[in-house]
RNA sequence: GGUCGCGUAGCUCAGCUGGAUAGAGCAUCUGCCUUCUAAGCAGACGGUCCUAGGUUCGAAUCCUAGCGCGAUCACCA
């Protein structure tokens, strides 16, 4: 198609050139509207001037010159200034033919280039909650995208197990928590040490409280109460290498991790490689000392080190306060040099909420100024808060929704849907259970994935998320639908067929169809370009519109004409691909049969 | 206040590197299961593309200003 296209467009430009010459770089091609008969369209207003002659005449001249030139062509007709072209059936029968024959149709080859993509990066303190699984299932899909677009691709995150938030959960369990473990309470890592992170709060608060009305100021009273102090000494020896806290902290973190593995795996996403704060922040402290003595950055009388970045039109920002310590930004520059130093990566892809915009902009000036040559390829991709229905989500007020929860109720959903349906029948206990995750994911991912990254997203838990219409289930839903047919053929043995069928006048909604699938490489180059999963998920949905509109239409297994029949069951296995592995791409699996 | 992002049907969203009559899904209504899976298909209803200017043969799309929503401007992460 991307071949047909060129050559299209080198016949225009040479058509300006022999009819009106007129040099023009290239011709722009579009796909025909659906309301109008062709496949392909030229706009000839731009060209209005050189012809001397008025739109109608232009794009008849041209539309001669191209059919006489380009044997694909069969016709074309001239709407306005539209110049709509024909290609011939044939054309696209040997596309089909040439789809069905390229393995891995729509991926590339992998190239030289290797991508970092960092997503996920939780605080060790709280569970994974919606916003974790838009950044999730985002940062995997992109990182996928990337690999079907030729990318060597490494996933990574930075898990953030430094701090004074992590001492708060610790000092709570040594408090309150009478030896409680996962083991003991039977409850999910995380969640306990969740759980201890509210009580920290909870407690806290209540002294605050009793502070106030002792007398003291709010700001005194948060600064003094006992709890937070405590958290501070237990910092302080945690970064003096005090060999109980280290070790509380290790079993701690410990657990979280476990409850984190359970999650990203019922997530169905995984990572190469973790980096943790704990090991990269002194790094970032060299590197800063160095970029010191190159010039980069400046020191202030206190000894706070800072970036001057009011030449590019933004602040002056600190990378190490006074007394020495690290903050986000110097973190952030340690770990970055660390990836560099265990890859040979050619760029890098953060994927973090758009609270962080500005953050990011700073990291990539610096990472630039202190001259790494791969700083100009760092994409901040950007995306936008998930919000309920009753705005946002606050973990203090209790309007969390819980990843683990939410998948489980997905599950359930599609457990109900399915067994209400009754399309169960004959599945054995763990293909039912397969079945049942398979698509409660899939609605829930596709929900997730098919509206732009940058957007800010509703998520109503009330009303769950669909499973008709733009969804995952109704994607996967055709393919199983594909795959029915296709097993029907292969066991009445006419498919799959030797050779290409004689098949050469096509109906509209065949065409249609060959067409949509013709460009799917293009979507997977322009869906990485844009690091946009979006774009594959509404491609894929436009797919599947095109398919079950031709599958209520025509007789596929029962048509009189054999030729018929192998032409669509060949159409109808690539179509089965081409969901499949855009679906893959974004994390979604499909099903044989539901 | 400065900076950044967003604003399209009742709701959730496509379209935005300028092109023809602005598209889907949900919701509401009407048809289609004695023929390949009705989680489907066909149709109806529904729009000041936030507003005002500008550029252009042509603007939802680009530019400027304004309005609305959000984020961010910490020696927090």
């Amino acid at each position: 198609m991307i071949k047909l296209k060129e050559k299209i467009e080198a016949g225009a430009v040479k058509a300006l050139k022999e009819l009106y010459a007129l040099d023009v770089e290239t011709v722009e091609l579009q796909q025909t509207r659906k309301d109008f008969e062709g496949d392909l369209t030229i706009v000839v207003f731009p060209y209005l001037r050189a012809s001397k002659k008025g739109p109608e005449q232009t794009a008849n001249d041209l539309g001669e010159f191209l059919v006489g030139s380009i044997d694909e062509i069969s016709t074309f007709n001239v709407v306005k200034g539209f110049l709509n072209l024909v290609i011939s059936d044939a054309v696209w029968a040997s596309q089909l033919a040439e789809i069905g024959n390229t393995p891995n149709y729509g991926i590339q080859p992998e190239g030289d280039e290797t991508i970092l993509v960092e997503y996920s990066s939780p605080n060790t303190n709280k569970p994974l909650h919606l916003g974790h699984v838009r950044n999730n299932l985002l940062g995997y899909s992109v990182a996928e995208l990337l690999k079907a677009a030729g990318k060597k691709v490494k996933k990574v995150q930075i898990i953030n197990d430094r701090g004074i938030h992590i001492c708060k959960s610790m000092l709570a369990w040594q408090k309150f928590g009478e030896g409680e473990t996962p083991q003991s309470s039977g409850m999910k890592g995380d969640k306990l040490v969740g759980k201890y992170y509210v009580e920290f709060d909870k407690a806290y608060k209540k002294e605050i409280e009793e502070l106030i009305s002792q007398g003291k100021e709010e700001k005194a009273a948060k600064d003094e109460a006992p709890m937070i102090v405590e958290a501070r000494q237990m910092l302080k020896k945690w970064e003096d290498g005090d060999a109980e806290v280290v070790a509380l902290w290790e079993k701690m973190n410990g657990w979280v991790y476990e409850g984190f593995e359970k999650t990203y795996k019922n997530l169905g996403v995984d990572f190469d490689k973790y980096y943790y704060e704990s090991n990269t922040y002194l790094l970032g402290k060299k590197v800063v000392e160095e970029g010191l003595a190159k010039g980069v950055f400046e020191k202030d009388p206190d000894g706070s080190v800072w970036i001057d970045l009011t030449a590019e039109g933004l602040d002056r920002k600190i990378l190490l306060r006074s007394d020495g310590t690290s903050v986000y930004m110097t973190q952030d520059i340690g770990t970055a040099i660390q990836r560099s130093e265990d890859f040979e990566l050619d760029g890098m892809i953060y994927t973090v909420g758009n609270e962080q915009d500005y953050h990011f902009k700073v990291l990539f000036i610096i990472m630039e100024k202190l001259g790494y040559d791969w700083a100009k390829n760092l994409y901040h991709l950007s995306y936008g808060m998930v919000d309920l229905p009753s705005g946002k989500m606050k973990s203090r007020e209790g309007t969390v929704v819980d990843a683990d929860d939410l998948m489980q109720e997905m599950e359930d959903t599609a457990k109900a849907i399915s067994e209400e349906l009754g399309k169960t029948e004959g599945m054995t206990e763990d293909e039912k259970a397969t079945l049942y995750h398979m698509v409660g994911m899939g609605a829930l991912k596709y929900f997730m994935l098919k509206v732009d990254p940058k957007k800010r997203m509703m998520f109503n838990p009330e009303e769950s998320v669909d499973f008709q219409g733009n969804t995952g289930p109704f994607i996967q839903y055709t393919h199983a639908r594909i795959k029915s047919l296709l097993r029907r053929g292969n066991a009445e043995g006419i498919w799959p067929a030797e050779g290409t069928p004689k098949y050469t006048e096509l109906q509209p909604s065949e065409r249609e169809l060959v067409k949509l699938l013709a460009q799917f490489p293009e979507i997977i180059t322009t869906a990485a370009d844009e690091h946009s999963p979006a774009v594959v998920a509404n491609y894929v949905y436009e797919v599947v519109k095109a398919y079950n509109a031709l599958y209520q239409q025509l007789p596929i297994m029962t048509d009189d004409n054999k030729e018929a029949i192998i032409f669509r069951l060949n159409l109808s296995s690539s179509t089965a691909e081409v969901v499949k592995t855009g679906m893959r791409i974004l994390g979604i699996d499909v099903p044989e049969r539901m």
